[in-house]
DNA sequence: CGCGCTGGGTTAAACGTTTACCTAACTCTA
DNA sequence: TAGAGTTAGGTAAACGTTTAACCCAGCGCG
C-alpha cells in the first residue's frame, strides 16, 4: 500500500461540503421557499424568474446539493432505483450483461441495484420485496426462477423484465434471442460437417432458455438425420454448469462411441466439457468440435477452440431500458453461430468412427 | 419460452398482498397505534404484552407486511443498503468478488447495491453521492480511484471500505493481501526454477495494488540476481488488461531475447500474453511460464497452463462485513501461488539461452 | 389516603421531498 | 378604475417510519 499523504485533490471545490445538504439548508442560501428550490431541481420552469432561478443554482451548485433519494421516494412513490437480479453473479456471462445493463440504465437516469439471487425462489423473493420496500422502479430479472413473490408481482402489474431465461409462469416482457433457432442452427452447422456422431450437454431444462436450446436442436438433429448419442445427462449429479459439462464429458467419453461434435448450452459447460476432453488426452482442436453458447468476451482469448452462438449483450442494456421505459412487447435480438475452430475440417476425415479410441493418457 | 397458463404456486398464502402494505394498515388490523407495530417489528419487547405482540404479529403475517425502506431510511438517516463500487464488472476476478460480498452482506443484514464506476473518477463520484443520498451505510471500493467525492467522503468520514486497491489518499479501511509479499513470492519460484530472462506485464501502476506487486517482485528479483528483460510497457497503448497483455507480449516477443518466465499481475492480463504467445505458435506450456494473478475460479478449466496468485476471495466477504461493522483496522487475507504447470521444468534445459528463436508459424 | 412506580400503551414530532392550493403584485382591458 | 388574467412564489399537507414524551390504570407502601 502506498501511503500519501494526503492531499487535496484537485478538481474539488474550495469547500466540497462534507454533509448530505438538505433541500432546506439550500433554501435558506438563496433565501428563498423550499418549494421554489424544489421546482428549480425539478425542472419546472413556469414558476420562477430568471433572477431566482439562478440564485437557487447558484446555492444548489455551492452547497453540492443533491436530493436525497429517501425523502423523494417517500414523496412519489418511486424511486429511481432499477432492481436487476442475476442468478449467479459467478457466471462471467451474467456480469457481463449487468454491466451493460448498468451503463444504459445510467444513461436513462437509473440507478442499478444488482442482486445475486443465487437462482433460489427464497433469495430471489427476499431481493423482489426488499427493492419494492426501496420504491424499486423496475425488476429485471436476469434468470428468473418460479416463486411466490415473483407471482404476486405479476398479478399486481409490477414492470418485471424477463432477460434471458422467460418469465417461468408465462408470457411477460421478455428480452433475449430466439433460442430455439439458435439450437437448429447449431444442428445445421453440425450436420454440414458432415463428422460424426454429435452429442448434446444442457443444464437444468426448468430454464426456458436451456429447453428452448435443446429443443430446436433436437429437433432439427432429427430432421437433418444426425446421429445423436444418447444423452449422458442422467448420470449427471452437478448443479454447476462448470461440473455439469465436465462429467457429461466424462460419461460420454467413457462409452465405446465418441462424439465428434458436442453442443452445450451454455460456455461454462463448454469449459467443463472441454477440461473433461483434455484430461482424458484428446486434442479439442481437431479430436472434437464443441459449441457453446453466450460466447462471453473471453473465449476469444482463452477459449480459442470454442465455437459458439453469439449472444448479442452489448444491445441487451438499451433492450432492456426500453422495455422498462414502456413497450412491454417481447424484444428478441438477433444472434450469430461464430465459428473459430480451423475450417470444416477437411470433411469428414472418420466418418462414424463406431469404434471409439479407448482415450487415456 | 415455454408458455404454462398461470397457475398459483405453491407456497404462496391464499390472498398474497399485491400491492405494498403500510405500517398503518397493520396497526388498523390489529387494532392497536402505529407505534406498537413499529416496536413489534423491531423487536423491542419491554413496551408490549404478550397479548398484543402476538396480535401485532399475526397481523404482520397475515398482511405481508415490510417496512418501506424510503420512510426509514428517512427517519433513521440511515438505510440497510451498501454500496458496492466495482472498477470493471466485466472483470471476472470483479465479479466473483462481489459475488461473494454480496452473500456476506446479505447474512449480516444488509443488502447490496452494487455498481461499475468503469475505473472513472466521475463515475465513480456518481454513485457515491447517489447511494449517500440513498442513505447507504456503507460504501465499499473495488478498486478505487482518486476523485473528488472520494476526497469529501473520507474527510466527512463517511464508512469507506477499499478492496484489493487501496485509497489512492492514503492509509484508510483496506481488506486484501499482501500485494508486496505475493510479487516477491514469484520471483523466489521463478529463481528457483532457474530457466532464464523474466519478464513483467502489468497494468496501470496508479493502482496501488498493481504497484505493489510489481514493486515486491522486482525488488526480490534484483535482489536474486534474476535476468530481467526490459520492459515492454512503454509501448502499450491499451487500457484494457486482455490488450495490455497482448500488445506487450507481442513486443517481448520480437525482440531477440524471448523470456522464459513471464508474471502477469492480473489473470486477464496473463490471458492476453497467452494469446500472443499462441498466436506466435509456442506452446504455452512448454516455451514459457506463465504466473498471473488473481486466480479466477475458471483458470483451473480453461487455463491450466497458467499459474497464478491466488487470492482468497472467498474470504474477501466476510473480512468487509467485519470492516464495515467496526474495526476500522485493515485486514491482510493469506495468498498462495498455485502452480500449475507440469512441474519445475526439469530444471534448466537451456540456461540463458541468449538467442531467442524466430517463433513463427 | 396520597405517593411513586411500573407495565402497556398512545400521541405527535420529526426526517426530506413534492405539489395542490393560496396569495399578492402586476398588467391589461373595457 | 374595477375586474380579470398572469406571474412569482409561499404554505402546508402528505408519503411511512421511529421514538421521545406523555398518559393511565393498577399496585404496593407508608
Amino acid at each position: 500500500m502506498t501511503r500519501h499523504k494526503p492531499a487535496e485533490p484537485g478538481t474539488a471545490g474550495l469547500d466540497a461540503t462534507p454533509l448530505p445538504v438538505s433541500i432546506a439548508a439550500v433554501a435558506e442560501h438563496a433565501g428563498v421557499s423550499i418549494a421554489t428550490v424544489s421546482r428549480v431541481v425539478n425542472g419546472v420552469t413556469n414558476k420562477t424568474s430568471q433572477a431566482t432561478l439562478a440564485r437557487v443554482r447558484e446555492a444548489v451548485q455551492e452547497l453540492g446539493y443533491r436530493p436525497m433519494g429517501a425523502g423523494r421516494s417517500l414523496r412519489n412513490r418511486r424511486s429511481r432505483l432499477v432492481a436487476v437480479l442475476a442468478a449467479n453473479l459467478a457466471n462471467p456471462t451474467m456480469a457481463a450483461i449487468a454491466a451493460v445493463t448498468e451503463v444504459s440504465l445510467r444513461k436513462a437516469g437509473f440507478v442499478m441495484v444488482l442482486c445475486d439471487s443465487h437462482d433460489q425462489p427464497d433469495l430471489q423473493d427476499e431481493y423482489l420485496l426488499e427493492m419494492r420496500a426501496q420504491f424499486a422502479c423496475g425488476f429485471v430479472l436476469l434468470g428468473a426462477v418460479a416463486s411466490p413473490a415473483l407471482w404476486t408481482f405479476r398479478a399486481a402489474g409490477e414492470p418485471l423484465i424477463f432477460v434471458n431465461r422467460g418469465d417461468p409462469y408465462g408470457s411477460q416482457c421478455h428480452v433475449g434471442i430466439d433460442n430455439r433457432v439458435a439450437g437448429a442452427k447449431v444442428a445445421r452447422w453440425f450436420a454440414s460437417l458432415d463428422r460424426g456422431p454429435v452429442a448434446l450437454i444442457h443444464g437444468s431444462l426448468s430454464s426456458s432458455a436451456t429447453a428452448d436450446r435443446v429443443a430446436g436442436f433436437s429437433e432439427q438433429a432429427r430432421i437433418l438425420g444426425l446421429d445423436i448419442l444418447p444423452t449422458a445427462a442422467s448420470d449427471v449429479t452437478a448443479t454447476e454448469h462448470l461440473e455439469i459439462g465436465h462429467q457429461a464429458m466424462m460419461n460420454y467419453l467413457g462409452r465405446p462411441t465418441r462424439p465428434q461434435c458436442v453442443f452445450c448450452t451454455s460456455d461454462l459447460i463448454a469449459y467443463g466439457a472441454h477440461r473433461a476432453a483434455r484430461e482424458r488426452g484428446l486434442d479439442p482442436l481437431k479430436d472434437i468440435t464443441f459449441v457453446g453458447f453466450d460466447d462471453s468476451p473471453l473465449n476469444a482469448w482463452i477459449a480459442p477452440w470454442l465455437n459458439a452462438v453469439r449472444v448479442p449483450y452489448a444491445a441487451y442494456g438499451d433492450a432492456i431500458v426500453k422495455a422498462l421505459a414502456g413497450s412491454s412487447l417481447p424484444v428478441t435480438l438477433p444472434h450469430d453461430l461464430i465459428i473459430r475452430t480451423p475450417s470444416p475440417v477437411r470433411s469428414a476425415p472418420a466418418t462414424h468412427p463406431e469404434a471409439g479410441r479407448d482415450p487415456s493418457s
